[in-house]
This record gives C-alpha cells, sequence and structure tokens, in this order.
DNA sequence: GTCTATAAGGGGATAGAC
DNA sequence: GTCTATCCCCTTATAGAC
C-alpha cells in the first residue's frame, strides 16, 4: 500500500507515463523507460501500480478528468442555451487540439492501437466516449429541432473528424472548420 | 530475388500480413504469426520483403492501390460535374468504412501507431493521405463557389471524421450524417 | 534449387525477488 | 535499486524434404 504522502510520487510516476505514452504509444514504451524518465524506483512504480495495464488505465482515467474537467468549464452557465453549450463544446476540442503539446485523444488513441474495447482500459475509454456522445444528445434533444439524432450524428462526425486531425499539420484548419460546421449546423436548425 | 513465378506466393503472404495488421495493428502483430498464417517459410517472407518494415510497406501500399482503383471507379464519367464527384468520393468512403471487414484506414492507422511521417512507411502513408486531400481540393476548386478553401476544409473533416467512425459501433450512423453532410455543403455553395 | 522447419543470436518486454 | 526469470520480438543461419 502507498503511504499517505506517496501521492505526489504517484502524480510523477503517472505524469511521466502520459507524457511517453502520448508521445509514443502504449506499447512503444516498456516499464523501463517510465521508470528512467519518472527518477524513481521500478519498486515504487509497482507499489503504485501493480501492473503496466493499471498504469494505463489511470493514465486514460487522468486524461478523462482533465477532459471532464475543462468541458465543464465551458459549459458552465450555458445550460439553458444548448446551442451555444454545444458551440462551447467544439471550440473546446479545437482548443485542446490545436495545442501544441496535444498528442491525439488518448480514449480514441488507446482503442485504435490495442483493439480492446470488452475489458480494463479499453472499456473504459469506450465509456468515456459515449459519455461524450452522450452529452451531445442530450444538448440537441434540448433543442428544438426535427430530427434531432441526425443532428446530433453530424456534430458528432464534426468532432470526431476534429480529433482525428490532432496529429496532422493541418489541425488549425480542420479545428476553424469544425467550429464553423458545428455553427452552421445549429443556425440552421 | 524472388522468381517470376513467385508472384502468387508474394500475394498470399502479403494477404495474410494485411488482414493480420488491420486486425490487431503492426506492432501486435510478429513475423512468426504471420508465417503460421501465410504457410510458409520464414525464409521464403524474408526473400519478398527484406524486413518488417518492407513487408508494412507493401501493405500499406496494397491499401493505398485498392482505394485509388475504388475512388477512380465512382468518379469516372462525373469530371465535368464535381460536385457529383465530391458526394460520390463521400459515399465510397462511406461504402467502404461500413463495410464489416473493414478495420480502418491502414494509412491513418499506421500513422497513429508508429507516429513516424519522416520516411518509410508513414512518409507513403502521409502522402497518400495528401494526395486524396489534393483531390478533394482541386474538385472543390473547380466548383465556383467564394471561398473555396473553407469549403474543401471542411469536407475534409467530415470525411476524417467518417473514417474515424470506422472502429465503433455507430460507424453506419456516421457514414449517413457524413454523406447528407457533404450533399447540404454542397447545395448551399 | 526451392521450399519448410527449426534453432539460435541479440535485444527488450513485464514482472517479481532480494 | 539491482538482479533475475520468463517470454516474445526481428532476423539470420542451419538442416532436411521434394
Amino acid at each position: 500500500m502507498p503511504r499517505p504522502t506517496d501521492a505526489e510520487a504517484r502524480d510523477r510516476i503517472l505524469g511521466a507515463a502520459s507524457l511517453l505514452f502520448e508521445q509514443h504509444g502504449i506499447r512503444a514504451v516498456g516499464m523501463a523507460r517510465i521508470v528512467a524518465e519518472a527518477g524513481c524506483g521500478k519498486n515504487l512504480l509497482y507499489r503504485h501500480f501493480p501492473s503496466k495495464e493499471d498504469l494505463v488505465l489511470a493514465h486514460l482515467q487522468r486524461f478523462a478528468e482533465q477532459r471532464d474537467r475543462s468541458t465543464a468549464a465551458v459549459v458552465a452557465g450555458l445550460e439553458r442555451v444548448p446551442s451555444a453549450a454545444l458551440v462551447a463544446l467544439a471550440r473546446e476540442v479545437a482548443d485542446r487540439v490545436t495545442d501544441p503539446g496535444f498528442g491525439g485523444c488518448a480514449l480514441r488513441g488507446y482503442l485504435r492501437e490495442m483493439r480492446e474495447a470488452e475489458r480494463g482500459p479499453g472499456r473504459f475509454a469506450l465509456g468515456e466516449i459515449q459519455k461524450a456522445r452522450r452529452q451531445v444528445d442530450e444538448l440537441v434533444a434540448r433543442l428544438d429541432t426535427d430530427d434531432p439524432e441526425a443532428l446530433a450524428g453530424r456534430i458528432w462526425v464534426v468532432l470526431e473528424g476534429l480529433y482525428a486531425s490532432a496529429p496532422y499539420p493541418d489541425r488549425d484548419e480542420a479545428a476553424t472548420a469544425a467550429v464553423g460546421l458545428v455553427q452552421e449546423l445549429l443556425a440552421a436548425a
């Protein structure tokens, strides 16, 4: 069991692992390298994270929590104006995607790399993505438009395209295109 | 050097490798497994493909050639009607993505998994994607609309979102959403 | 000669023991 | 923290079958 004061060590290890995972992928990064980068002993790492899978899961949870905080912040106060909330949501994704340090959505990246969505980190990743999708669905449902499902599906495709463009040089163009598209879709609805 | 008549063996090996790569990813599939699935000796594989990287490059080239043939077929005869060609292009992507055997775009998958676009298979993959983007750009340019760059960027985001939805259960919804979106974008232009 | 099958080399993976 | 066990990786080399 980690001691209470070990929370800082845990954060340091998890931070180093997250950075490496985002930069090089899950499979490409070995535990030895994480230990070296975190500057700790292997013993300590395995006390906090009994297996690599646990470490990866914690990495995805950390990513999801940061995203949740970020989206909650931009949507705050817009609950009454669902269209504005949806645009804010798109802008938030665009902001994260265009950040030079952003290495792609960790949840989607894990699913693509490991192709395992039934259990463990993959199950968590899929659940988080479905959660985000449901948020879009619910906002669109309050929008007083005909065929809200089609609209939500279209907005979702645009957001997926925005996420997909993260590692490419044209992500800035993708960001303006995606935000503009979402705005127009809502204006026409 | 492989003998001239070995083209069939090469195809068999490449076919087995492509299937495994699409199903499990590049890093997850070892040469031993490819040999087992292709039903050949290791020696023969390495004569046709001196290294795994060569095999992966051939796999990406095969994917790109099939895609080129498929897109050329659906665009054939529509050179004079760029909007129809763009819709056909979107439909073609939608058809491939919704095919149950489709495991995602191999080119985008390689770039996401290996994060290497400067040389070898990654360089090829990036070039092919840029080629597809240029095709969209050129069709939009012949469309007599103001701000063709913005329109091409929007169509491209939608297509990227469609590709990204390939491994998910909602790819059918994504396909109809994407095709509908492209149609509307062109109708409004 | 051309293939398959198998072993071996050198490295790195996760994980556990001391 | 180091050291070890076990396994799998890519690749090459050897040995045998047709």
